[in-house]
DNA sequence: GCTCTTTATAGTCGCATTGACTATTAAGGG
DNA sequence: CCCTTAATAGTCAATGCGACTATAAAGAGC
């Protein structure tokens, strides 16, 4: 990997570039958001904390590409209920000190967290607790950034919240995604009224009750019901800098 | 990582894509929806409409890239109030027949209608009625129809409706934007409630008005404010499918 | 047993937003 | 001088939602 000037390769007459996928693979264990990332095992950031991805392929999409990239590197193939989606596409010349790297970004939601295991090119991959590792390789902190805020922005306008959640969960199991990602807390009565109230967002599975860990009153359980965006939305009380 | 490329170019341990910028570059004309589209002067898709973009080169990110295309494929350079934003990235294998290429798409909305002359590859460029030129080169039917699904969502919860019009405009120019984008009619005093009640949308342009081609009471001037985000939104009556 | 704590669920009250209206004002056209 | 057209002002009821209070059902501790 000397030389950086092309040669015999006049077949395109563009520059070619690399195509990467990064993942901002977000969850909610012991009660914190937390984000899957790998530790670098060579150099540029060797020993730093990175999000999964890697190469994309000649035949597949980027969104192909996220999906093996998620399984060949932590092990998390065929998660039920994964939800991937793209976050947007990064592409500084001098985001990668080594070559000229276009990467298409993808957040996914996972409902647990089975513990990843390290693939390839990763000394370890893990869940972390979104606050701490930092900073991130590469513009890493920034894309998982934009992630956080794309999965609040969401949150108000859509169904997504039931993919942080088992099959089956409870009110305030849903309401903790809400006040998790948004780092504010709800109003319970309030939160209920709504959630029941949009057509579509969840519906109870007849019968059953969880008891929540043990104390209190159990809940009633819930399913993820076929509507996809809430009409009319569900704010986030703090009404500051949102996405454009 | 596959291996399946041609002579003599290994210096990169991945497979090369060609990276491009496309340009879904919507405007309000004559009270339609108008898109910018360029006529293709070689194969493939000789003679269709496209949408106006190209190749990122080697020093530029997707979003200079897509400053210099506009600018040199269709003559809009330095428009003002040009509003450019990331759509998604378009990356199936099969999207170009030729070669494999990944696209970045944006979305621009144009206050006025400068017409474009055709630059370089585009044997002519034009605004045409967004309903009428389908179907469109490449993947280009997809990446328009979800730019205009993006700028309705993005009316609704933002103040992006001000890009579309001049730097002085009247409330029912505005209000038209939403029609137009929307496909629906508003209200009008109600419009005008939600407008002037949310803070930083518009400012009104001390003592001006301007006679709206003549007939009817002469209508306020206002500009666009501060604010970027409509809070709360403002939801379109019919509400069908949204993006997610 | 009993109470205390915890959590889920039910319901109330008032304000703000909004949809559906009606009314008035100010221009141009015949 | 009345028409039409378009902007602006205002009314009224339904709904949504924030801030509450109240009740129910579980375990923990004694």
């Amino acid at each position: 990997m000397g030389h950086t000037q092309p040669h015999g390769y006049d077949k395109y007459a563009y520059e070619p570039f690399a195509v990467t996928v990064d993942l901002a693979v977000l969850t909610i264990r012991s009660g914190a958001l937390h984000v899957l990332l790998v530790e670098r095992g060579q150099d540029p950031y060797a020993g730093h904390w990175a999000l999964p991805g890697g190469f994309v392929e000649p035949s597949e999409s980027a969104e192909t590409a996220a999906r093996r990239e998620l399984a060949e590197e932590t092990g998390l193939a065929d998660v039920t209920g994964l939800h991937l989606e793209q976050l947007r596409t990064y592409s500084e010349p001098d985001r990668d000190p080594r070559m000229r790297v276009v990467s298409v970004a993808f957040t996914a939601l996972l409902p647990d967290a089975p513990e990843p295991h390290a693939g390839s090119d990763a000394a370890r991959a893990g869940w972390l607790a979104y606050d701490k590792p930092r900073p991130l390789a590469f513009d890493h902190d920034r894309i998982l950034a934009d992630a956080h805020e794309h999965v609040g922005t969401q949150l108000e306008l859509t169904c997504l919240a039931t993919a942080f959640c088992p099959a089956e969960f409870t009110l305030g199991e849903l309401q903790h995604v809400y006040e998790t990602v948004w780092g504010t807390a709800l109003d319970r009565p309030n939160f209920r009224r709504k959630v029941l109230a949009t057509p579509g967002f969840v519906e109870p599975v007849p019968g059953a009750a969880r008891l929540t860990g043990g104390r209190g009153k159990p809940a009633a359980l819930y399913r993820a019901g076929t509507a996809t965006t809430l009409q009319p939305p569900l704010l986030r009380p703090n009404p500051e800098g949102r996405s454009a």
